[in-house]
DNA sequence: GAGATCAATGTAAGCGCTTACATTGGCTCT
DNA sequence: AGAGCCAATGTAAGCGCTTACATTGATCTC
């Protein structure tokens, strides 16, 4: 306890070994005799020593540390994934830094600068939708990056996550089965977000692919809020005839379309019915449950963060993981 | 474009200054001479130089992170609130670094050990039950921390909550004034959780404050899942005489409960009223709306940061604030 | 038993920045 | 005009660790 705090110097004084020692017994504790350690440890325990952050950084270059930029927390989606994502690099000893951009993608560029600038060994960043600076600008800090919630067979870069598309396309001709052919759209807002647009993009194929009369009446897009979807509800089921179903970008809208279907006397399903998209706990809670398409979300956080600890320690980047998902009927 | 990454002396034999001045220009722009600064930006344009982490952490003793330490992410109160935390954070330039427990508190001590290891200035940690060794461990590294989610008027430590007890309490009695006098509660877990315990305790206050024949007939806890609330709503009515309100710690396990009591034929409110707790998204969601207990997440994310960056900058610490609930009758 | 081998440890050179202190030179003030 | 002041910049000493390389004995080999 003296008022200075300790340095590996003072515990290699007070274990009677060199610094090195200390060191080595910390990062590699293989390469020091066993009672050596012993005498190190208590050192260490006497002394209250606790290794200074910035030294190691600065001498060995390696923070231990991953950033992940999203578009906030406040969406179950994202949450999810970023704690799975976070309890796998946890378990290999990798502390996650965090930066949200609330879907701008200027903030993007400031946030990837804050976290490359803290060290971050390796990025998450969500959906492929972005200027080219923001991956010029990692790729010259030679830090390796995944992208999550998107795929792209196409792209060269690692994404983990689900085709929004055909996610969308597969939940569109399942209602297509069930006899609707009016039918409109509540979409999340696409600007700057390619997996809402990849999922109006699959709405749309879909209807137009199956032809039969089938027709995309409207598509409303609203922001991310139970009270937008409502008010969305209202524009969609307004075209005359009206739409027998609606398909919604997100569970949170489609929950929003529901309560406003309700209010307005609708039937659901005799009346309207309403699909989903994300399977979040919602879903099951409302009632009449909610059709959607469950996401794996967990998975998708999981695997990310293996794929990017695999690029990070060099080794050859697996190929892009398939994730499914998977139409859920309530 | 050199092979090796530009340092802080190549910037300065660049712009012909020193490496000091560069420094200042980077930490202190107003000490520098407007020409100066321009010569010394166009450098590190030229460069692309970047300052490294950790030299400059070494030298400064700062790393401008702070931790939050939570339970989980997949948990909307917590991740709301830890958004808005972020937010601040971010406004004062401050990168947050995250971890989680999964309600461990072992896993709470090392996740502690972690952070303050990768040099977070400050603490933001869920609750204030948990033994004596965290908070020991991070008072012997002179860190500064606060509660957040909970409120101890006794506690010399900086909570940034609400009154879960008095919350609870206030609940019940609107319970009790709506004339409901055989209760159940199904509470979330509460061992190591001191807000779940909270919450217990005032529904069992305002019940026995309460007299004139009312009565808590069972408490029922169970994990946060929408599963666990129905599963524990079984239980919960299960009594003879049944319950005519069922009080629940969360709006998760309310909104269990609601499913499996709409699944045993019961009508609510007429057979049977539940009472959540958050007023998380789903409590509007769900039909009928869920009674619940509005709490300021959000503003208590930025207020628990706010305090936080404080007494990191050493300002006396402002007085706990004081966060108040609302009860949101549906 | 001399040399080779190897595990364990020591030596010391940085890593790239921040910052206390020193220096410089142009102003103001009287 | 000389003293005093101050803004702008330079000098250089660390910050506390990691790690390449050197050293040391002990054990093994023939």
């Amino acid at each position: 306890m003296s008022t200075a705090k300790a340095t590996l110097k003072d515990v290699a004084e007070r274990a009677g070994v060199s610094s090195a020692t200390i060191s080595r017994a910390l990062n590699d504790p293989d390469k020091v005799a066993a009672d050596t350690r012993a005498k190190i440890n208590a050192a260490i325990l006497e002394l209250g020593y606790t290794p200074n952050f910035g030294a190691r950084v600065l001498a060995s270059n390696r923070t231990g540390t991953v950033g992940a930029v999203i578009p906030t927390l406040s969406n179950a989606i994202f949450a999810s994934g970023v704690q799975a994502f976070q309890e796998v690099l946890d378990e290999n000893g990798i502390t996650l830094l965090i930066a949200t951009t609330d879907f701008d993608p200027e903030k993007e560029l400031y946030q990837v600068r804050q976290l490359l600038a803290h060290g971050a060994a390796g990025l998450l960043l969500v959906g492929a939708d972005r200027p080219w600076t923001t991956l010029d600008f990692i790729e010259k800090h030679g830090v390796p990056h995944v992208l999550g919630w998107c795929a792209h067979a196409d792209s060269d870069q690692t994404c983990v996550g689900f085709d929004n598309a055909a996610a969308a396309y597969d939940a569109t001709q399942r209602v297509l089965m069930q006899g609707h052919r009016r039918i409109a759209m509540i979409s999340g807002e696409c600007a700057s977000n390619d997996r809402a647009q990849a999922r109006l993009d699959g709405v749309r194929r879909a209807i137009s692919d199956h032809g039969r009369g089938a027709a995309l009446l409207s598509v409303t897009e609203a922001k991310y809020l139970l009270q937008m979807g409502a008010e969305a509800f209202v524009t969609a089921y307004s075209t005359r005839p009206h739409p027998t179903a609606i398909i919604c970008g997100n569970d949170v809208l489609a929950a929003g379309a529901m309560i406003q279907a309700r209010e307005m006397g609708l039937d659901i399903p005799g009346d309207i019915s309403i699909v989903g998209f994300d399977d979040i706990g919602l879903a099951r809670a409302v009632h009449p449950g909610l059709t959607t398409v469950r996401v794996p979300q967990s998975e998708m956080g999981r695997q990310a963060a293996e794929q990017l600890l695999a690029k990070i320690s060099g080794e050859t980047p697996p190929p892009n993981p398939e994730l499914q998902t998977e139409f859920i009927m309530r």
